[in-house]
DNA sequence: AATGAATGAGGTTTCATTCAT
DNA sequence: CATGAATGAAACCTCATTCAT
């Protein structure tokens, strides 16, 4: 995932900020893969963005602000992506399998996130309200998305009949828990075998745990 | 959850100081609720546990020891549970609900333990080996009870059979997402619902996506 | 002057804990003598007083309070040297005499607090509301006791009748006035004589200037 | 109190940047009405002057140098003040009177430069010595003026024979006090009176206290 | 001439840890 | 056994100054 996609006609100087902005969330970000954000110091992300310290808080507001813009990029980049797998052509039973593959793969390939993304609601969402705010906004967002979709299964027939917000969070509730259990092993120096792809499992649970009845 | 049980027989001294770790947990862990663990300074634990810093420290290593210890509690505490409800007399489908349900009462009366369980598993336990090593352990034991409880249902039947792990590894992974999920509610000043009882949406889940193919 | 006086019976740690407050604010005066508030450090107080800096911020609540306390401190002093002297024995002209004359001497031996009183009153007062509100509750107190001894001296016919408030003012015009004038020659480091002693000149001024019409 | 006067016949690019250098010291002293030296940013002048830092750099040496011009451009136009009022036609006692006045107003004129006008001699040139140096001839010219002004009244018999520094140290003194008086008011949020004008009360203390005699 | 992006030394403050009592 | 005063390394952040354009 590199940060180089979203630079359209902005004039000259702003575009050059904007560049560094996302050379210091990258940064950062390959820092938070190993360490922790408390571990992590402003000096550090500056060094490894190439910055001095000073022009880091000209792009950022402060530390906390590097980090809430990192989880906003990523957040975005997620819900485009569902979105877009959502939005395909093909049968409903296609699209739904798309989107958990889509999913999946996105987590293997942003470790770093996929843990501080968990890690940044259980935690860090709990102190910072700023941060609070924009996760809930996603987490908002996502769910309306998946909620459409699985309405669509059932109104198809593929899916029982029911309130289609229990099979999203069902498959939230298994990402997650897939997400967590992939991310242990994948921090686990002993453990070599690393991410092991789940979605066949978590698609083949999801649909014959809300199959309807009599197929 | 009071800390009172392990008191076995020590030599009188022991059990005083014994006394005053449990003490100390419990102060650690009532200020996790509200907290993050970088934000609560060890001058904090020893107000709240009414014992000097200096004595502490001659309970504990030191700060990181104290959240080790807190771990290491409560997972042999989840880990008795999970034992004594799979032990129980009764079907296999009984013991299978009575461990879901068991385990997600748990969580729901241990919230400041489950966030920081789950957020030990995603983050801490990355950069603090002594952490990690117990985290993983007390993994692997958790692991190897569902599994054997599961294997017991391939063969009566119960489930369909297969590789038992991929059942043991699709309960946590519910188990945790809808934890999670929990969680966020719990700690959102907005809403106030709060703990929704996932338990039976779990079992339905697992017994319908691993049921035998023809029934 | 020293920081010794004020030790009366305390618990124990109380009084050691407030002596190493006055040592603190001694070491803090005396680099005050020779630099200016903004160009010392915290470090270099603490270094100066022989604490950790730690300690330094157990102590006061920040560098702002330290610089307040000192200035709290030296105004308390200040304000019981005018008090007692108005308060003795004596002819009215004689008590007015031993005012300006204190007050010379209490400002001569306090060259660093001089000019940090009269430099606070002027700027860091301006911006710093605490500060501010300090300063002005002591200087409303010097002026209410001015007040009173020169409306004695009307009474008794010294001075000609009117608005004590003004002579007040003029006192301590004259006073700040030249105590700059003094502070200037003070760290002057081509001029030698330093302090001169203005008393009798400004003694001579009031006298004079405020002099009953016919005498 | 424009800046526009001194613009003789210089090179034409000399006057360019000899107005741009008034128009930053405009600029600078406008914050230092509200804020003090050390909290006004080098940025925050430039912002407010509407050049770049760069720019500034290139009119001063450094942020102090800006200090120090604005000081002397004050300093000269107290000067020329005073050398005007004292060259009159008139009485001495005319002339006394209207330099005590001329001085109070133009004080009144200048609060935020009274301050710092009073602010420096007392702190920033003890640390500073090319300002220290300045001040002190400026200082030296002014008392000059005035000496020879107290000279002549005590040759025409105004004022009593003496030392006429006593006299213009007294003055002085009377000056700065009032003025630094009136500062507190001008800045202290509470008092709406503002500035009292004390001319009258120091040309009468001056000429009572140095009266000759028997009148 | 004029700009302002970029620098980095240095300031204030916090907090895990120690040790004399 | 138990205390808590005292430590000091290290964190976040600011701002005077430079320099490529």
């Amino acid at each position: 995932m590199t940060y180089s996609d979203p630079m359209h006609a902005l004039p000259r100087k702003e575009r050059e900020r904007e560049r560094h902005r996302l050379e210091a969330l990258q940064a950062a970000e390959s820092l938070l893969e190993h360490r922790l954000y408390h571990d992590i110091t402003v000096q550090e992300i500056a060094a490894s963005a190439e910055f001095s310290v000073g022009y880091l808080y000209k792009l950022f507001a402060g530390k906390e602000e590097i980090y809430a813009s990192l989880l906003k990029h990523r957040y975005d980049e997620l819900e485009e992506l569902v979105t877009a797998h959502i939005a395909r052509r093909g049968s409903v039973e296609d699209r739904i399998s798309a989107v958990v593959r889509g999913v999946s793969t996105w987590f293997k390939n942003n470790p770093a996130f996929a843990s501080n993304y968990l890690g940044a609601i259980l935690t860090l969402a709990r102190t910072r309200e700023t941060i609070a705010a924009d996760v809930s906004r996603h987490e908002a967002i996502l769910q309306e998305r998946l909620n459409a979709l699985f309405q669509e299964a059932m109104d198809e027939g593929v899916l029982a009949r029911g309130d289609p917000s229990v099979v999203t969070a069902t498959l939230r509730a298994l990402l997650w828990g897939f997400v967590a259990r992939n991310l242990v092993s994948w921090f686990d120096p002993a453990k070599k075998e690393k991410w092991t792809d789940y979605a066949p499992t978590i698609v083949r649970t999801i649909t014959r745990a809300f199959a309807p009845e009599n197929t």
